[in-house]
DNA sequence: GAGTGGTCTAGACCACCCT
DNA sequence: GGGTGGTCTAGACCACTCT
């Protein structure tokens, strides 16, 4: 059994303070921040839920709180008599995680991209309302064709603020997974959005890059996402066919 | 104070049993089943945590974690100061629960219904597969126009497990809520379900019936709801118009 | 002020996994 | 056998709500 001797305090955590934030919260936020600033990486074990408590000076029910929230939110995994591992975003599925298309046998579809266009501006009126945004803000624009098994999928347009991607437009190649590049290269993970489905018709260009006749009815996602602090980070509008395709949608 | 004097154990719950579910889970299915049987009604305030634990002669701890399950499935509602609530299928936003459609303004629309057709027989493969039945199975089939301040706005076809809605078939009229109408007139719960999402172009038929021009595109929903027990109770499928109106995902 | 859920702590035992 | 997460208990204090 272990001798539970605090030897130090170490970094204590705001305690007991006037309206501040429950301490799990902070558990959660601190050990979120050790995922994304890397100090803890995909697939590594973490130290055991005691190790943590005796580290931060709380209690390991307050620490199992936190990292039985961060597994609910699949940034940890847990495995009982093993331990707790940082989630891979490597695996497909979880690099999919906000992909919501799925082939007809119930299999997510894992999109290739290609056409990848890169560019800079002010932002526009409906570019700066969506991305809570001030006047004066620069965006990048990446524009790109999506593939499924090397045929085209979905065209989409994507839009960040300069200010949280400096140099990205810069940039001589852009990876196909975006979320997990913006969590590698800039440390911003993207947590949460909210996507607004509507259906549309294929003009003779949309047609044309997605290889369908025009006229083919397309669905039209148009979502914005938010990173840990609920900031907006990106805004995205695709287009996508869908023949052979469906948008699954798990309603609770 | 409460003087926690246990008076008698009462109903004692399967404890320390080799093999036995966790106790929290046997909790959770059994407040299920009051809420389920009726004994707890939408918008009763239930016992507090302590009351109940003694009730069932297990630790108020364990309750609270059968509770915030319950809560975080949107079973019960938990206000801070004042108790712990069976959640109300009647308020709009929680009757309107799986229903996705939101207006340019980001409100949920509130459809009504008319059209309402019922008709019975023995399911077809399709169906027969959709709810899991056996091959004499019958079912119950719905199709009913919903509308929009009015006007049309989506074609649905929704067909049911017959054993689980005895008589509907024969009712004079048919609900516009229906899961509401579900669990007050059949016990039944409506509490999960997967939606798959396609386009489609309205023929001549369903043009009429929805007030479009034909080869208008319509967003296709394919959905199969599970009650608590997971059993499927209802495949829909419908087709709706997504001129000025959008189906909203959370992504998260 | 009384009652409720929300947070935090401390300690116990269990089931599972490794070596 | 030793370490891990999973469950369960018991008790304390806080924040919120109602009257």
């Amino acid at each position: 059994m272990i001798a539970v001797t605090r030897d130090e305090p170490d970094k204590k955590i705001a305690q007991g303070a006037l309206g501040s934030r429950p301490l799990y919260a902070q558990v959660r936020d601190l050990l979120i921040a050790r995922i994304s600033s890397g100090a803890w990486q995909p697939g590594d074990l973490i130290p055991n839920e005691f190790a943590i408590a005796r580290e931060l000076g709380v209690s390991q029910g307050t620490i199992r709180k936190a990292l039985d929230s961060l597994a609910a939110d699949n940034l940890l995994m847990r495995k009982q008599g093993r331990g707790t591992y940082v989630a891979r975003h490597t695996p497909a599925d979880m690099l999919f995680r906000f992909f919501n298309f799925f082939d007809a046998k119930g299999e997510r579809i894992e999109p290739g991209s290609r056409d990848v266009q890169l560019s800079q501006g002010r932002a526009s009126t409906p570019e700066r309302q969506r991305l809570e945004l001030g006047a004066a803000a620069k965006v990048i624009r990446i524009s790109r064709l999506r593939t499924r098994a090397g045929e085209a999928f979905i065209l989409e347009t994507i839009v960040l603020p300069e200010t949280f991607f400096p140099g990205l437009a810069q940039a001589s190649r852009i990876p196909n997974t975006l979320y997990d590049h913006f969590q590698k290269a800039y440390g911003i993970t993207v947590a949460r959005g909210q996507e607004r489905l509507t259906v549309a018709l294929a003009d003779v260009h949309l047609a044309d890059r997605l290889g369908v006749v025009p006229g083919t009815p397309l669905m039209k996602l148009d979502r914005v996402m938010y990173g840990l602090q609920q900031q907006p980070v990106e805004w995205r509008v695709s287009l996508c066919r869908t023949d052979s395709a469906a948008y699954v949608v798990e309603l609770r």
